[in-house]
DNA sequence: ACAAAAGTGTTCAACGTACACCCATGC
DNA sequence: GCATGGGTGTACGTTGAACACTTTTGT
């Protein structure tokens, strides 16, 4: 008879092990960034597997048999922020033999970025927190290596494409543009240069709208241009996605 | 009972589909690179799958369950060429829910690079073969998108690390270098350039020999600094290992 | 009027690109 | 001596980095 065993909040079926037997567990780890109040925002929930009681852990469950690996993920990020067609890529599969204190379970790391403002978080429903990645310390499983492997493809990717601008919401001003650059990669910029670049793109639509309620003078809104980044970005940026 | 299912040139175990078992294969497959007259070679096997009978497929296998990933790659990889520490890194997860007529089989690609001279194939023991890369049409499997993916993530990441260099032998001419950049990238480069932009590294040892059996003046050949890259490439280039 | 951030241009250094001639060897 | 590729330097354009003042709004 087969046994349940509880896998990240979720359930995975595990069989006796035999030589006969080569069950590896399939799952998949979603890396949910947001932004706020200038810091770069992760979503965990608490564990409750026994042995990494009150650590958190990454949003995962196990792929289904009949699933494709971006449907696990479109699934779990729906299922935690009522959120459909967000921004996801993968990004690395993780399978230690001991990553898992249940079983052997190879997981896929996928990182996505939404706008906390626009979610529907059930956070009464699981203990779901959005956190501060740079204060987190200890996490359930190997999700510590797993949000640092993300986080340093988040730094990277975004410095060769305009990714972060998911992270704000449809209008936003230079300003806010330029501290989310500044909080995620850690470095002071020149604002003259930043706004020069990012015009230089092309891709910044001006809404014609300015900031309310700031205590100065006020700045433009912007949206980006999807549509046009969409049709070129074969082109100035490689549109790699491996 | 259970039922044994060949599965790209190795055995998955595969059990009955019913509501308790979740059973997901994963395999590895590697794209082994090679360079040889010019040309970018990959290492292939004759399926033998019935439904893909006749068609190539890349080297792949389960991993076993305790196994870590890169032990699997490394096996394979020791297995199909006799070599050890081979350079290789991850690209990224396949798992469509049909990929695999057997079943369920979710695969991580890998992708090596090593010497054709060095190596020792046992071509006579599998129908092993190296390739044209530039002329596979038609693969087993999904094969050949996993062979595009990481021919593509060779062109990127080769154009800011060097990873080219572990396609020649140890002792290489600018010109060897030269073309084997030129052929990969598909992109005539100028010599002048070429050799400012390696030397300006400060990587190339000269070993003093000269080329020989050359139908003009013989060239320098030069040896890659290992060394001094490993202590450097997180300064300069960003060891990006995602 | 004052505080606070928006908005704007120029200069310089570094880097990549284009390009042409002499040199060493084998035949 | 001729053919073949080895080896080298300079001029130009583009790009990224450094840097300061005027403008607009709220208080």
């Amino acid at each position: 008879m087969k046994t349940k065993q509880v896998l990240n909040n979720s359930l995975i079926a595990k069989e006796p092990v035999s030589a006969d037997n080569f069950t590896v567990g399939v799952s998949v780890d979603c890396v949910i960034f947001g932004f706020e109040a200038c810091k770069l925002k992760v979503l965990l929930i608490k564990s409750d597997m026994p042995s990494y009681k009150d650590r958190w852990s990454l949003l995962g469950d196990i792929v289904k048999p009949g699933e494709d690996i971006d449907e696990a993920v479109s699934r779990i990020v729906k299922n935690r922020t009522g959120l459909n067609d967000v921004y996801m890529e993968q990004v690395r599969t993780f399978g230690k033999v001991n990553r898992h204190p249940e079983g052997r379970v190879i997981t896929i790391a996928y990182c996505s970025l939404i706008n906390i403002r626009h979610n529907e978080l059930k956070i009464y429903d699981n203990e779901l927190h959005w956190h501060d990645v740079n204060e987190i310390k200890e996490m359930a499983f190997d999700h510590k290596e797993i949000l640092d492997a993300c986080y340093y493809w988040l730094q990277y990717r975004m410095q060769e494409h305009p990714l972060g601008l998911r992270l704000l919401g449809t209008e936003f001003s230079l300003r806010d543009l330029q501290l989310l650059y500044e909080n995620i990669l850690d470095e002071k910029m020149d604002r003259r240069n930043f706004r020069k670049k990012f015009f230089s793109m092309g891709l910044l639509i001006d809404t014609g709208i300015l900031e309310s309620n700031v205590p100065h003078r006020p700045g433009k809104l912007y949206r980006f241009d999807y549509e046009k980044y969409g049709s070129m970005k074969r082109k100035k940026w490689l549109g790699i996605d491996f």
